[in-house]
RNA sequence: GGUUCGUUAGUCUAGUGGCCUAUGACGUCUGCCUGUCACGCAGAAGAUCACGGGUUCGACUCCCGUACGAACCGCCA
């Protein structure tokens, strides 16, 4: 609507509007003074538009990046004055009047146009400055854009948009909370939601079948360049439901939004495998399928071997193929990769052909062990076979799949240019913390064990699998969900197995506790992470930057100054005190 | 909490013990220029080399510590 500032935007200066006076305002991207004839780049959120003159005391005093309203005729440029590279390059604004609405301190912190290459830290303190870069701006668009979509994709599946509180209660298990002191009620706090886990299955005990909801989820955890202190989530939850449906619907919106918003090529369906597959073959709960290589057990192989460092291990194996001509180097750095991340060594052998090893390890092998090797692991000419050993099952799980990514880039396997998805299901109820000597969750305390209640009567804690599931993609983590478990009997023996007493699990959970005897349906959902799958989608290296207003790695908001301190006299107010003073 | 790497004009950067009174580019400022569009040309200003200590005749450079930043490990049900 034409207002006093502009009747048009840069982007609908084209042919039609030559002769037309018009009043446009932006912000000022470049000057071109030639001393008789001057050129000024007026930018707004569609486009640039080329302004000219013949009156240098236009400018005067004109700096970049000032905002600017200017009143002029549109006129046709010259053919060989077009430029190709705008949208309004056959045509420019010839100036009558120009007015400075604000004018931009100089210099500037630095230049809009390649803010992207300057330092994080830079761009986030001047953030304003850093989205005034198209390429900036362009991701802001993009997740924009994928809210909308996902909130009409949710909505045409028939699901309900909730808005669940975000002050809330502090929860056990899981991440520590962001707290909030309540004021009315000193020395008692609120908590951020880590997730809306509790409210969306209350929400289906409440009847509302079908759920969504875009929520923020709050972690007060160490960051990286996947994880930050607030992110969102596609939180979605279902009554009636077994495994299968979810995962069919995850599929199904993970491959929507990638198809249209990805470039790269999505290989459908989604392979699945059990968190014991993907451990045993992979060394990790997010398998990156776009490594071919595999990950072998030869402890059998090897059960009866002579070399001391195998004895009485877990040995996993890896085979390359083709690269047995490289040189020692290559394998110098494998080696000391394997130190760095702990390891007390790795062997490896290169296949010659026939029956011949070449390596340290191969004077260790008898005939039979080398026959099942070349079998078992494939191997051809000019293979060469890693070994991963150690005492402990998990251990040498963990480190081949550190070995198998790192081989991985290092031979250059990594398939380029796609999105390789895979659901790994299946997850243990429980784990063993070997450091705290103590059985905890694996996943998710509330997901339902496969026999429910009986897998508790029957099994070790250690062996029960629960509907508990992740969508992965490239080797990252995208979408975490399961069937949750709706016996309150059940879900209590879980968390005494934690160790909690059972007087405690009502006082942690008291609407759960008393929700559940209320006649709850059987439910389960699951939640995509939104800023994971815009990092994925627009191939950035960090979170970062696909949100507008991120703080640094380390949880900073520079822009704001949070966190920031508070004074005596509000923490008194809040009931809080600090260290050393009485209360 | 740990490991690794980093910190030099507004910005990015060169620099490997004396040749640094610190290089180059962009930006800024001044002047010239009537068709540029990453305009061009000439000139100028702009840096306690993150901070503190040490080694040395001498430190931007080597060592230790601190702060800050990033990636990773721990942590993230």
């Amino acid at each position: 609507m034409p207002n006093k500032y502009r009747n048009c935007t840069c982007i609908e200066c084209n042919l039609s509007k030559i002769g037309e006076e018009i009043t446009i305002s932006g912000w000022v991207d470049r000057i071109r003074d030639h001393g008789g004839v001057l050129f000024l780049d007026l930018r707004d959120h569609t486009e640039i538009l080329q302004i000219v003159s013949n009156d240098d005391s236009l400018l005067k005093g004109l700096t970049k990046e000032s905002v600017i309203k200017v009143t002029g005729v549109i006129r046709k440029r010259g053919k060989d004055t077009y430029n190709p590279k705008l949208k309004t390059g056959e045509v420019e604004l010839f100036a009558n009047t120009l007015e400075v609405l604000n004018k931009a301190k100089t210099p500037l912190p630095f230049e809009i146009q390649n803010s992207r290459q300057k330092s994080e830290d830079l761009r986030l303190k001047y953030r304003y400055l850093d989205l005034r870069n198209k390429d900036v701006q362009k991701n802001i668009l993009l997740r924009s854009e994928i809210l909308h979509f996902i909130r009409n994709k949710m909505y045409q599946m028939g699901f309900i948009e909730v808005q669940t509180p975000i002050l809330s209660a502090t929860s056990p298990e899981g991440a520590r909370d962001f707290l909030v002191p309540s004021r009315t009620w000193k020395g008692k706090f609120y908590a951020l939601p880590q997730a809306p886990q509790i409210y969306k299955e209350l929400l289906m005990v409440g009847g509302i079948e079908k759920y969504f909801q875009i929520a923020p989820c709050f972690r007060d955890e160490d960051g990286r360049k996947d994880r930050t202190l607030e992110f969102y989530q596609l939180d979605f939850e279902m009554s009636f439901v077994e495994e299968e449906e979810i995962l069919k619907i995850g599929e199904e919106i993970f491959t929507d939004i990638m198809k249209n918003f990805s470039k790269k090529n999505l290989v459908t369906p989604f392979p699945r495998m059990t968190y014991k597959e993907a451990m045993e073959k992979y060394g990790t709960d997010k398998p990156d399928l776009r490594n071919p290589l595999i990950i072998k057990d030869v402890t059998e192989i090897l059960k009866n071997t002579t070399f001391k460092p195998f004895k009485n291990s877990t040995i996993k194996a890896i085979t390359v193929d083709e690269i047995g001509t490289k040189p020692n180097s290559w394998f110098d750095e494998i080696v000391s990769f394997a130190s760095s991340i702990g390891m007390p060594g790795i062997g490896y052998l290169t296949f010659l052909g026939e029956n011949t090893f070449k390596g340290p390890i191969d004077k260790f092998l008898t005939p039979e062990e080398r026959d099942s090797l070349i079998n078992e692991c494939h191997l051809k000419p000019n293979s060469v076979l890693f070994f991963i050993a150690n005492h402990s099952r998990k251990v040498a799980e963990k480190f081949a799949g550190e070995i198998r990514l790192e081989l991985g880039r290092k031979a250059n396997l990594i398939e380029q240019n796609v999105l390789k998805f895979c659901i790994v299901k299946d997850f243990p109820m429980f784990e063993w913390n070997e450091e705290k000597k103590k059985i905890e969750f694996c996943h998710n305390p509330f997901s339902l064990p496969h026999e429910g209640r009986k897998d508790y009567e029957r099994k070790e804690p250690l062996d029960i699998l629960a509907y508990q599931f992740d969508f992965v993609c490239n080797g990252e983590e995208m979408a975490s969900g399961a069937l949750r478990n709706h016996d309150l009997e059940s879900l209590k023996k879980g968390f005494e197995i934690v160790g909690y007493q059972k007087e405690e699990i009502e006082k942690r959970f008291p609407s759960i506790s008393k929700a559940f005897q209320y006649g709850a349906p059987p439910h389960g959902g699951m939640a995509p992470g939104l800023d994971r799958i815009l990092m994925m989608i627009l191939d950035e290296p960090n979170l970062r930057e696909v949100s507008a207003f991120p703080t640094s790695s380390s949880g900073v908001d520079y822009l704001m100054g949070s966190p920031s301190e508070i004074t005596n006299e509000e923490l008194k107010e809040y009931g809080l005190c600090r260290r050393g003073e009485e209360k």
